[in-house]
DNA sequence: GTCTATAGGATGATAGAC
DNA sequence: GTCTATCATCCTATAGAC
Protein backbone atom coordinates (compact mmCIF):
# COMPACT_ATOMS: atom_id res chain seq x y z
CA UNK A 1 0.00 0.00 0.00
CA UNK A 2 1.66 3.43 -1.11
CA UNK A 3 2.12 6.11 1.30
CA UNK A 4 0.10 8.97 0.17
CA UNK A 5 3.10 11.52 -1.73
CA UNK A 6 4.04 14.78 0.15
CA UNK A 7 2.46 17.50 -2.05
CA UNK A 8 6.14 18.90 -3.16
CA UNK A 9 7.08 15.23 -4.47
CA UNK A 10 3.78 15.16 -6.63
CA UNK A 11 4.49 18.53 -8.31
CA UNK A 12 8.21 17.75 -9.07
CA UNK A 13 6.90 14.32 -10.70
CA UNK A 14 4.28 17.10 -12.82
CA UNK A 15 7.38 18.87 -13.40
CA UNK A 16 9.18 16.04 -15.07
CA UNK A 17 6.21 14.38 -16.89
CA UNK A 18 5.59 17.56 -19.09
CA UNK A 19 9.79 17.65 -19.32
CA UNK A 20 9.68 14.07 -20.84
CA UNK A 21 6.72 14.91 -23.11
CA UNK A 22 8.22 18.27 -24.07
CA UNK A 23 11.97 17.19 -24.10
CA UNK A 24 11.23 14.18 -26.39
CA UNK A 25 8.97 15.91 -28.79
CA UNK A 26 11.03 19.32 -29.55
CA UNK A 27 14.57 18.39 -27.68
CA UNK A 28 16.42 20.22 -25.33
CA UNK A 29 17.35 23.48 -26.62
CA UNK A 30 13.50 24.36 -28.19
CA UNK A 31 11.98 23.83 -24.80
CA UNK A 32 12.03 26.54 -21.90
CA UNK A 33 11.84 26.36 -18.29
CA UNK A 34 8.74 28.32 -19.29
CA UNK A 35 7.27 25.84 -21.77
CA UNK A 36 7.70 23.18 -19.09
CA UNK A 37 6.29 25.12 -16.31
CA UNK A 38 3.74 26.39 -18.12
CA UNK A 39 2.33 22.48 -19.33
CA UNK A 40 2.89 21.57 -15.60
CA UNK A 41 0.46 24.58 -14.58
CA UNK A 42 3.25 26.47 -12.29
CA UNK A 43 5.17 29.66 -13.15
CA UNK A 44 8.53 29.35 -13.68
CA UNK A 45 9.64 31.29 -10.68
CA UNK A 46 8.92 27.86 -8.97
CA UNK A 47 11.16 25.53 -11.11
CA UNK A 48 14.15 26.29 -8.92
CA UNK A 49 12.22 24.91 -5.82
CA UNK A 50 12.54 21.58 -7.20
CA UNK A 51 15.99 21.67 -9.25
CA UNK A 52 18.94 23.25 -9.34
CA UNK A 53 19.78 23.68 -13.70
CA UNK A 54 17.81 22.80 -16.88
CA UNK A 55 20.70 20.19 -17.49
CA UNK A 56 19.61 18.72 -14.09
CA UNK A 57 16.02 18.63 -15.41
CA UNK A 58 16.80 16.69 -18.18
CA UNK A 59 19.42 14.27 -16.53
CA UNK A 60 16.38 13.13 -14.30
CA UNK A 61 14.16 13.52 -17.36
CA UNK A 62 16.19 10.41 -18.53
CA UNK A 63 15.28 8.37 -15.65
CA UNK A 64 11.91 9.38 -15.25
CA UNK A 65 11.13 7.93 -18.82
CA UNK A 66 12.81 5.14 -18.55
CA UNK A 67 9.96 4.18 -16.01
CA UNK A 68 7.60 4.70 -18.95
CA UNK A 69 9.30 3.61 -21.26
CA UNK A 70 7.63 0.75 -23.83
CA UNK A 71 9.86 -1.37 -22.73
CA UNK A 72 9.35 -1.04 -18.74
CA UNK A 73 5.64 -1.42 -19.68
CA UNK A 74 5.85 -4.54 -21.36
CA UNK A 75 7.87 -5.98 -18.36
CA UNK A 76 5.08 -4.64 -15.68
CA UNK A 77 2.60 -6.63 -18.10
CA UNK A 78 4.39 -9.46 -18.30
CA UNK A 79 4.51 -12.64 -16.77
CA UNK A 80 7.79 -14.88 -17.09
CA UNK A 81 9.66 -14.63 -19.84
CA UNK A 82 8.96 -11.32 -22.55
CA UNK A 83 8.31 -11.53 -26.19
CA UNK A 84 10.73 -10.50 -28.26
CA UNK A 85 8.44 -10.14 -31.46
CA UNK A 86 6.30 -8.06 -29.19
CA UNK A 87 9.61 -5.50 -27.95
CA UNK A 88 10.06 -5.35 -31.85
CA UNK A 89 6.75 -4.70 -32.85
CA UNK A 90 5.57 -2.00 -30.82
CA UNK A 91 8.91 -0.49 -30.70
CA UNK A 92 9.28 0.05 -34.40
CA UNK A 93 5.55 0.83 -34.42
CA UNK A 94 4.17 3.99 -36.15
CA UNK A 95 2.42 5.06 -32.55
CA UNK A 96 5.77 5.09 -31.15
CA UNK A 97 7.23 6.93 -33.89
CA UNK A 98 4.66 9.63 -33.31
CA UNK A 99 4.90 9.13 -29.36
CA UNK A 100 1.57 8.51 -28.96
CA UNK A 101 2.21 6.78 -25.80
CA UNK A 102 5.53 7.28 -23.23
CA UNK A 103 8.45 7.37 -25.82
CA UNK A 104 12.27 4.83 -25.17
CA UNK A 105 14.36 7.64 -24.28
CA UNK A 106 16.94 5.93 -25.63
CA UNK A 107 15.53 7.22 -29.11
CA UNK A 108 13.74 10.60 -27.77
CA UNK A 109 16.89 11.61 -26.17
CA UNK A 110 19.66 10.18 -28.31
CA UNK A 111 18.99 13.29 -30.09
CA UNK A 112 20.50 15.60 -27.37
CA UNK A 113 22.38 13.19 -25.42
CA UNK A 114 25.42 13.92 -27.54
CA UNK A 115 25.74 17.63 -25.85
CA UNK A 116 24.95 17.41 -22.64
CA UNK A 117 26.92 16.69 -19.60
CA UNK A 118 29.28 13.99 -17.88
CA UNK A 119 26.15 13.06 -15.40
CA UNK A 120 23.30 13.35 -18.43
CA UNK A 121 25.28 11.03 -20.91
CA UNK A 122 25.86 8.92 -16.94
CA UNK A 123 22.11 8.74 -17.39
CA UNK A 124 21.68 7.95 -20.73
CA UNK A 125 24.85 4.88 -20.67
CA UNK A 126 22.71 3.39 -17.52
CA UNK A 127 19.61 3.27 -19.27
CA UNK A 128 21.07 1.41 -22.37
CA UNK A 129 23.20 -0.53 -20.69
CA UNK A 130 20.23 -1.75 -18.46
CA UNK A 131 17.81 -2.08 -22.10
CA UNK A 132 20.65 -4.86 -23.13
CA UNK A 133 20.90 -6.64 -19.27
CA UNK A 134 16.70 -7.13 -20.16
CA UNK A 135 16.72 -7.69 -23.98
CA UNK A 136 19.39 -10.06 -22.80
CA UNK A 137 18.43 -12.18 -19.54
CA UNK A 138 14.62 -11.20 -19.55
CA UNK A 139 13.15 -12.34 -22.98
CA UNK A 140 11.91 -15.87 -23.77
CA UNK A 141 15.23 -17.91 -25.90
CA UNK A 142 15.38 -16.27 -28.60
CA UNK A 143 18.23 -13.91 -27.73
CA UNK A 144 21.19 -16.06 -26.53
CA UNK A 145 24.19 -13.64 -26.59
CA UNK A 146 25.17 -10.24 -25.69
CA UNK A 147 26.17 -9.14 -29.40
CA UNK A 148 22.43 -9.73 -30.76
CA UNK A 149 20.70 -7.42 -27.59
CA UNK A 150 23.29 -4.99 -28.80
CA UNK A 151 23.07 -4.87 -32.21
CA UNK A 152 19.18 -5.08 -32.13
CA UNK A 153 18.90 -2.39 -29.83
CA UNK A 154 21.00 -0.40 -32.01
CA UNK A 155 18.29 -1.31 -34.96
CA UNK A 156 15.19 -0.20 -32.93
CA UNK A 157 16.42 3.23 -32.01
CA UNK A 158 18.19 3.59 -35.52
CA UNK A 159 14.98 2.84 -36.99
CA UNK A 160 12.18 4.98 -34.66
CA UNK A 161 15.42 8.08 -35.22
CA UNK A 162 15.57 8.13 -38.60
CA UNK A 163 11.79 7.59 -39.03
CA UNK A 164 11.17 10.85 -37.00
CA UNK A 165 13.00 12.62 -38.92
CA UNK A 166 11.44 11.78 -42.51
CA UNK A 167 8.86 13.25 -44.20
CA UNK A 168 7.31 11.00 -46.63
CA UNK A 169 5.13 8.45 -45.19
CA UNK A 170 5.74 5.65 -47.69
CA UNK A 171 9.41 5.66 -46.80
CA UNK A 172 8.74 5.24 -43.22
CA UNK A 173 6.72 2.73 -43.54
CA UNK A 174 9.26 0.86 -45.95
CA UNK A 175 11.92 1.05 -43.45
CA UNK A 176 9.81 0.45 -39.86
CA UNK A 177 8.29 -2.92 -42.00
CA UNK A 178 12.16 -3.70 -42.96
CA UNK A 179 13.04 -3.60 -39.66
CA UNK A 180 10.93 -5.81 -37.85
CA UNK A 181 10.80 -8.02 -41.04
CA UNK A 182 14.76 -8.41 -40.79
CA UNK A 183 15.27 -8.04 -36.83
CA UNK A 184 15.02 -11.44 -36.24
CA UNK A 185 18.20 -12.39 -38.05
CA UNK A 186 20.13 -10.47 -35.92
CA UNK A 187 19.50 -13.06 -33.59
CA UNK A 188 20.50 -16.36 -34.97
CA UNK A 189 24.37 -16.98 -33.84
CA UNK B 1 38.67 21.80 -66.11
CA UNK B 2 36.68 23.86 -63.84
CA UNK B 3 35.83 27.22 -63.96
CA UNK B 4 37.40 29.28 -60.84
CA UNK B 5 34.91 29.62 -58.72
CA UNK B 6 33.39 33.23 -57.72
CA UNK B 7 34.63 34.94 -55.14
CA UNK B 8 31.01 34.89 -53.50
CA UNK B 9 30.49 31.16 -54.04
CA UNK B 10 33.82 30.14 -52.61
CA UNK B 11 32.78 32.28 -49.28
CA UNK B 12 29.34 30.74 -49.21
CA UNK B 13 31.09 27.33 -49.36
CA UNK B 14 33.55 28.29 -46.11
CA UNK B 15 30.24 28.91 -44.34
CA UNK B 16 29.07 25.74 -45.23
CA UNK B 17 31.92 23.89 -44.21
CA UNK B 18 31.91 25.29 -40.69
CA UNK B 19 28.18 24.81 -40.56
CA UNK B 20 27.99 21.06 -41.38
CA UNK B 21 31.25 20.50 -38.83
CA UNK B 22 29.80 22.76 -36.14
CA UNK B 23 25.91 21.58 -36.19
CA UNK B 24 27.42 17.70 -36.64
CA UNK B 25 29.46 17.93 -33.51
CA UNK B 26 27.38 20.18 -30.89
CA UNK B 27 23.48 20.61 -32.64
CA UNK B 28 21.22 22.82 -34.17
CA UNK B 29 20.46 24.89 -31.33
CA UNK B 30 23.77 25.29 -29.27
CA UNK B 31 25.49 26.71 -32.57
CA UNK B 32 24.73 30.16 -32.98
CA UNK B 33 25.30 32.38 -36.45
CA UNK B 34 28.08 34.03 -35.01
CA UNK B 35 30.22 30.68 -34.19
CA UNK B 36 29.35 29.54 -37.54
CA UNK B 37 30.56 33.09 -38.99
CA UNK B 38 33.57 33.37 -36.69
CA UNK B 39 34.85 29.59 -37.61
CA UNK B 40 34.97 31.21 -41.63
CA UNK B 41 36.60 33.92 -40.84
CA UNK B 42 33.82 36.46 -40.80
CA UNK B 43 31.48 38.37 -39.20
CA UNK B 44 28.14 37.73 -38.48
CA UNK B 45 26.73 40.97 -40.30
CA UNK B 46 28.12 38.81 -43.80
CA UNK B 47 25.81 36.01 -43.39
CA UNK B 48 22.71 37.53 -44.39
CA UNK B 49 24.68 38.21 -47.90
CA UNK B 50 24.20 34.35 -48.69
CA UNK B 51 21.05 32.96 -46.68
CA UNK B 52 17.92 34.00 -45.42
CA UNK B 53 17.79 32.59 -42.54
CA UNK B 54 19.59 29.77 -40.37
CA UNK B 55 16.29 27.39 -40.91
CA UNK B 56 18.08 28.08 -44.41
CA UNK B 57 21.90 27.40 -43.36
CA UNK B 58 21.00 24.20 -42.10
CA UNK B 59 18.56 22.67 -44.96
CA UNK B 60 22.02 23.61 -46.65
CA UNK B 61 24.45 21.91 -44.70
CA UNK B 62 22.45 18.84 -44.93
CA UNK B 63 23.04 18.46 -48.72
CA UNK B 64 26.33 19.63 -48.50
CA UNK B 65 27.66 17.14 -45.56
CA UNK B 66 26.00 14.50 -48.31
CA UNK B 67 28.74 15.41 -51.17
CA UNK B 68 31.24 14.89 -48.26
CA UNK B 69 30.00 11.74 -46.69
CA UNK B 70 31.95 8.88 -46.21
CA UNK B 71 29.45 6.85 -48.09
CA UNK B 72 30.39 9.54 -51.12
CA UNK B 73 33.85 9.43 -50.89
CA UNK B 74 33.81 5.45 -51.06
CA UNK B 75 31.61 5.94 -54.37
CA UNK B 76 34.51 8.37 -55.42
CA UNK B 77 37.75 6.01 -54.87
CA UNK B 78 36.02 3.02 -55.89
CA UNK B 79 36.11 1.73 -59.07
CA UNK B 80 33.24 -0.67 -60.18
CA UNK B 81 30.82 -1.99 -57.11
CA UNK B 82 31.22 -0.83 -53.64
CA UNK B 83 32.16 -3.31 -50.81
CA UNK B 84 29.33 -3.53 -48.24
CA UNK B 85 32.14 -4.81 -45.43
CA UNK B 86 34.04 -1.50 -46.15
CA UNK B 87 31.03 0.70 -45.95
CA UNK B 88 30.22 -1.07 -42.73
CA UNK B 89 33.31 -0.82 -41.23
CA UNK B 90 33.77 2.59 -42.03
CA UNK B 91 30.70 3.94 -40.73
CA UNK B 92 30.46 1.88 -37.91
CA UNK B 93 34.14 2.91 -37.19
CA UNK B 94 35.38 4.97 -33.85
CA UNK B 95 36.69 7.91 -36.28
CA UNK B 96 33.46 8.43 -37.45
CA UNK B 97 31.48 7.78 -34.13
CA UNK B 98 34.40 11.32 -33.40
CA UNK B 99 33.90 12.86 -36.44
CA UNK B 100 37.67 12.39 -37.40
CA UNK B 101 36.47 12.91 -40.65
CA UNK B 102 33.28 14.21 -42.25
CA UNK B 103 30.48 12.79 -41.35
CA UNK B 104 27.46 11.02 -42.58
CA UNK B 105 24.34 13.46 -42.22
CA UNK B 106 22.16 10.77 -41.66
CA UNK B 107 23.50 9.64 -37.97
CA UNK B 108 24.67 13.72 -37.35
CA UNK B 109 21.72 15.66 -38.09
CA UNK B 110 19.13 12.77 -37.26
CA UNK B 111 19.21 14.60 -33.92
CA UNK B 112 17.83 17.59 -34.95
CA UNK B 113 15.86 17.58 -38.28
CA UNK B 114 12.62 16.05 -36.49
CA UNK B 115 12.42 19.63 -35.30
CA UNK B 116 13.55 21.32 -38.45
CA UNK B 117 10.77 22.73 -40.48
CA UNK B 118 9.97 20.84 -43.81
CA UNK B 119 11.50 21.68 -46.43
CA UNK B 120 14.95 20.68 -44.02
CA UNK B 121 12.92 17.01 -43.48
CA UNK B 122 12.68 17.05 -47.00
CA UNK B 123 16.27 17.22 -47.34
CA UNK B 124 17.10 14.40 -44.51
CA UNK B 125 14.11 12.34 -46.78
CA UNK B 126 15.87 13.02 -50.02
CA UNK B 127 19.32 11.77 -48.77
CA UNK B 128 18.26 9.37 -46.85
CA UNK B 129 16.45 7.53 -49.80
CA UNK B 130 19.80 8.22 -51.71
CA UNK B 131 21.80 5.90 -49.37
CA UNK B 132 19.14 3.26 -49.69
CA UNK B 133 19.55 3.62 -53.29
CA UNK B 134 23.45 3.47 -53.59
CA UNK B 135 23.23 0.80 -51.58
CA UNK B 136 20.37 -1.37 -53.43
CA UNK B 137 22.49 -0.64 -56.79
CA UNK B 138 25.66 0.48 -56.45
CA UNK B 139 27.09 -2.10 -54.29
CA UNK B 140 28.93 -5.80 -54.84
CA UNK B 141 26.28 -8.62 -54.73
CA UNK B 142 25.87 -8.87 -50.94
CA UNK B 143 22.85 -6.57 -51.08
CA UNK B 144 19.73 -8.54 -52.83
CA UNK B 145 16.54 -6.83 -51.73
CA UNK B 146 15.50 -3.41 -50.71
CA UNK B 147 14.92 -4.27 -47.09
CA UNK B 148 18.07 -5.35 -46.45
CA UNK B 149 19.13 -2.16 -47.49
CA UNK B 150 16.62 -0.16 -45.13
CA UNK B 151 17.80 -2.62 -42.23
CA UNK B 152 20.72 -1.86 -43.12
CA UNK B 153 20.74 2.07 -43.12
CA UNK B 154 18.86 1.69 -39.21
CA UNK B 155 21.59 -0.49 -38.02
CA UNK B 156 24.67 1.65 -39.46
CA UNK B 157 22.71 4.71 -38.20
CA UNK B 158 21.37 3.63 -35.00
CA UNK B 159 24.91 2.28 -33.86
CA UNK B 160 26.31 5.64 -34.22
CA UNK B 161 24.07 7.95 -33.40
CA UNK B 162 23.88 5.45 -29.40
CA UNK B 163 27.66 5.38 -29.95
CA UNK B 164 28.07 9.50 -29.43
CA UNK B 165 24.63 9.62 -26.62
CA UNK B 166 27.07 6.86 -24.55
CA UNK B 167 29.84 8.11 -22.06
CA UNK B 168 31.54 4.50 -21.87
CA UNK B 169 34.39 3.30 -23.90
CA UNK B 170 33.64 -0.21 -23.30
CA UNK B 171 30.06 -0.08 -24.12
CA UNK B 172 30.60 1.81 -27.63
CA UNK B 173 33.32 -0.73 -28.19
CA UNK B 174 31.05 -3.71 -27.80
CA UNK B 175 28.14 -1.67 -29.38
CA UNK B 176 30.11 -0.85 -32.35
CA UNK B 177 31.79 -4.44 -32.53
CA UNK B 178 28.59 -6.30 -32.27
CA UNK B 179 26.60 -3.94 -35.42
CA UNK B 180 29.74 -4.77 -36.79
CA UNK B 181 29.79 -8.50 -36.56
CA UNK B 182 26.05 -8.81 -37.27
CA UNK B 183 25.31 -6.70 -40.08
CA UNK B 184 25.97 -9.67 -42.52
CA UNK B 185 22.80 -11.82 -41.14
CA UNK B 186 20.55 -8.52 -42.22
CA UNK B 187 21.89 -8.92 -45.83
CA UNK B 188 20.24 -12.50 -46.40
CA UNK B 189 17.18 -12.98 -48.04
C1' DG C 1 6.51 26.50 -2.26
C1' DT C 2 4.56 29.41 -5.45
C1' DC C 3 4.05 33.76 -7.06
C1' DT C 4 5.60 38.36 -9.68
C1' DA C 5 9.35 40.98 -11.24
C1' DT C 6 13.69 41.54 -13.03
C1' DA C 7 18.56 41.03 -13.67
C1' DG C 8 22.02 39.64 -17.01
C1' DG C 9 23.31 37.58 -21.14
C1' DA C 10 22.89 35.53 -25.68
C1' DT C 11 20.71 35.30 -30.11
C1' DG C 12 18.52 35.94 -34.90
C1' DA C 13 17.95 39.41 -37.85
C1' DT C 14 18.40 44.33 -39.73
C1' DA C 15 20.46 49.07 -40.96
C1' DG C 16 23.76 51.72 -42.96
C1' DA C 17 28.76 53.05 -43.81
C1' DC C 18 32.39 51.69 -46.86
C1' DG D 1 29.92 41.81 -49.87
C1' DT D 2 31.76 42.69 -45.62
C1' DC D 3 31.99 45.44 -41.85
C1' DT D 4 30.25 47.69 -37.16
C1' DA D 5 26.42 48.78 -34.47
C1' DT D 6 22.02 47.94 -32.80
C1' DC D 7 17.17 46.28 -32.25
C1' DA D 8 14.00 43.20 -30.33
C1' DT D 9 13.32 39.11 -28.29
C1' DC D 10 13.93 35.18 -25.60
C1' DC D 11 15.93 32.61 -21.89
C1' DT D 12 18.21 30.92 -17.48
C1' DA D 13 18.55 32.09 -13.10
C1' DT D 14 17.75 35.01 -8.92
C1' DA D 15 15.28 38.14 -5.42
C1' DG D 16 11.78 39.05 -2.47
C1' DA D 17 6.68 39.28 -1.23
C1' DC D 18 3.18 36.23 0.44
Amino acid sequence: MPWPESRKQETRRKILKSAVTLFAKRGFNSVSLGDVMKDAKLTHGAFYAHFNSKQELYKEAVYAATEDSPLAEILRKSEGALSVDKIVSTYLSQDHVDQKFSPCPLAAFATDTPNQNGETKDAYTHVFQGMIDILESKTDGSITDRQSALSLAALLIGGVVVSRALNDQETIDELLAACISKAPQLLRQ
